[in-house]
DNA sequence: AAAACTGTATTATATTATTAATACAGTAAT
DNA sequence: ATTACTGTATTAATAATATAATACAGTTTT
């Protein structure tokens, strides 16, 4: 079973970063449930050819989050309340994503409307 | 005169990549309009508060791109053609960034009509 | 007990972004 | 000419990210 995560190695964003934004989201969607096992450190560094030094720390930062938690040599899994946890924010998250992107883009157009426009043909493109 | 542009050293974008941006984006809405003088290196290094070299990498690079042009000794200038490049690439700008916000929310949150009901609203803030 | 997995830790190395100090070269004003 | 600005270039040092190799410790299976 692939956990498909997706490294974009021109990003600016850190590695470690972007996995761990991939896992939250997938736990926030449910695709993740409470107590499901994430894959080994070496497993999903060997399909994302990437060292496992970083998704340690990715998994670290995680677990300090409270999102996962690990047993030694057993695994890591996901918190149980880690779906509540990102449920909490998920409005502010989506919040957060729109104003900005609202910010952006109206660095590029001053016509409100015309923003207004582009984000519906956007979201009928992504049905 | 302030060019107002702000470092944002929690981000992982670098910040000659940062003073780009920005600078792209007060060209696209007319703010500086061509053969406009760039604020010097060392100046907007000191007001930004970090080093003339990043400025300077930032300056090299929007020259290289054709967003200004550089008179040594003189100062940096905004391109004649500038505002024209940007313009014509200005609606896929604001398409990738509603694009990608949308994408993003979408990690977040299945639900279609929330994530309009979202945008609404913070359109209405930023008004 | 041994093998094969887990996560953890350490050390070294390479790359990149950034800072720092300094020097050089062109322009403008005095 | 001198002064004071410009941009450019170089070299060094630092911090963060990422890789690499390796070792250690706990769990499971055989």
């Amino acid at each position: 079973m692939d956990i498909m995560i997706k490294i974009d190695s021109a990003s600016f964003i850190p590695i470690y970063e972007q996995v761990k934004q991939q896992l939250k989201s997938r736990i926030s969607l449910g695709i993740l449930a409470a107590g499901e096992p994430l894959p080994s450190i070496r497993d999903l560094a060997t399909s994302l050819i990437i060292n496992p030094n970083t998704v340690a720390r990715a998994y670290r930062e995680l677990e300090h989050e409270g999102y996962i938690y690990t047993r030694k040599g057993k695994g890591c899994y996901i918190s149980k309340n880690s779906q509540a946890l990102i449920a909490k924010e998920k409005e502010a998250i989506v919040t957060r994503i729109l104003d900005e992107a609202i910010n952006e883009a109206k660095k590029y157009e001053k016509d409100i409307d015309k923003i207004k426009q582009v984000f519906e043909k956007s979201m009928e493109k992504s049905k």
